[in-house]
Formats: structure tokens, sequence, C-alpha cells
DNA sequence: CGCTTTTGACCGGCGC
DNA sequence: GCGCCGGTCAAAAGCG
């Protein structure tokens, strides 16, 4: 948790997988567009896919290359395709690997609270105190964009905003809303350039995601006929 | 009316 | 042991 406190650099280093590709001179123009993103980075955690759909494999990774300029709805389809890129960089799997053994402190760092306050809600409440903590997979990456909230075709809950020391934008915290899903994911801009959005995913769906759904419907049906021949 | 956002309070972890 | 800090809860307000 320490690596994400303190001040903004250290936000943007925490210890779980978390890339930023430089930021391109170019396309100003295209980033005054309210609906569109520029993605600096993305990648995939080494958990089965965020969208059950997606033809992601188990150690595959995502990162963009190059950045990209895409449309709000296309972002999941960003992480699929960024995923799909074969050639992992060795900086993505060495951060990776630090996730797999150095994540369960991130997750700890992260429910916390959450422990406590279910333990309240809960009144009896010791159920999960006891328990060993579920590692919880986590990743981050930027974005620079005018809005805060990335369409990624899942939809989210707010559910809490904290200022964070040493930066005068406010951190936000967003739950996914499908019932059986405890994805969680931290929004904050960089005090150094609030164009930038840090998004920071935890957990992994356990659902479809609709939208993706929504969209690969049509296809799919086209698909289903024509494996009949 | 149901869902989402806002916001102050609360809790546990960690550093000193 | 104490205080700071990040994360979460939950009531109230807002919105479509």
């Amino acid at each position: 948790m320490e690596n994400l406190q303190g001040d903004d650099d250290a936000h943007a280093l925490p210890s779980f997988p978390y890339f930023a590709v430089p930021s391109p001179p170019l396309a100003p123009p295209i980033l005054s567009s309210d609906d569109q993103h520029s993605t600096l980075a993305a990648l995939q955690q080494q958990q089965p896919p965020a969208c059950n759909n997606l033809p992601l494999g188990p150690d595959q990774l995502a990162a963009t290359v190059a950045p990209m300029i895409l449309p709000a709805m296309d972002w999941s389809s960003l992480l699929r395709q960024a995923s799909l890129m074969s050639p992992a960089l060795p900086g993505l799997q060495e951060a990776v690997q630090m996730d797999q053994s150095g994540e369960n402190d991130g997750a700890e760092a992260g429910g916390s609270g959450s422990s406590g306050k279910e333990k309240a809600a809960k009144g009896g409440g010791k159920g999960r105190s006891g328990k060993k903590k579920m590692s919880r997979p986590r990743f981050a990456f930027q974005t620079r964009s005018v809005n805060d909230i990335l369409d990624d075709g899942y939809r989210w809950r707010k559910y809490g905003q904290k200022a964070v020391k040493n930066s005068a934008n406010p951190r936000s915290y967003y739950r996914c809303t499908h019932h059986t899903c405890n994805v969680k994911k931290q929004v904050q801009r960089l005090a150094k350039d609030t164009s930038i959005v840090v998004t920071t995913y935890e957990g992994v769906h356990n659902h479809p995601c609709e939208k993706l759904m929504e969209a690969l419907s049509p296809i799919l049906k086209q698909l289903q006929f024509l494996s009949q021949f």
C-alpha cells in the first residue's frame, strides 16, 4: 500500500503490474474529443479473462505497444486486442511475477478496511477475519482522457471517494454492480498531469461482459448458423 | 421507484 | 500506544 501513497510518482509505480507507455507527442487534436481515450498502456492480468468470452489464455498479458486512440466503447476490445499481442515485453513478465508473489500485500492493504467494516456490517463478523486473505489480481494502467470513467463494458457503482495525501485529485472507488462479482477499481488523476487517469483494477469478473456480449451476439449467431454446414 | 452518487464516519494497518 | 492514512460502509440526496 505504501507504494501507492506518498506522492504521485509513488502512485504511478505500484507493486502490482502497472504499465505506462510514454505519452506520444502526437494526436492532441484527437484527445480533445470527449468520448475518446488515448491509451497509453493496458495490460491483462494472468488470471482468467475479465470477460469470460474473451479468448484470453491464462498466461497472457496485454500491453499496448503503440499508443492507440479508441472510442470509449472499444475499451474492452482494446484489452482483448492488446492481450492477443503474443510477445509480451520482458518488463511485463517481470511485473506479472511481481504480481504473483507480491500481490497479496497489495490486496491485503486494499482489503484491510473492508474486513473491519464487513465485520461491523455482518454483526458477528468473524467469518472473514479468520480465513486467509484471498489473493486478488490487480493491475493498473494510465489513460489520457477527459473522462474519469472508462467504458470497459461493465457496470460500476461508486462506493467511495477519498482525498489522498499529496494529491489534489481525489481517488474514487468503484465496485462491479453484478451481484456475484466482487471486482473493484480505483480511479485517480495524476496531480502532475490531470489529463491522465490512473485506473487500478482489483479482482476478476466472474460473469460475461454485458456490452461485449451484446455486441458479439449477432456475430455469434452467424457463426452458429455457419457451423451447421 | 429503483438505482447511483455523495459524503461523513468508522475501521484496521502501519510507521513512529 | 498513538496518530495518520487508505479503504469501506451506509444514510441521504440526486437522477432518470
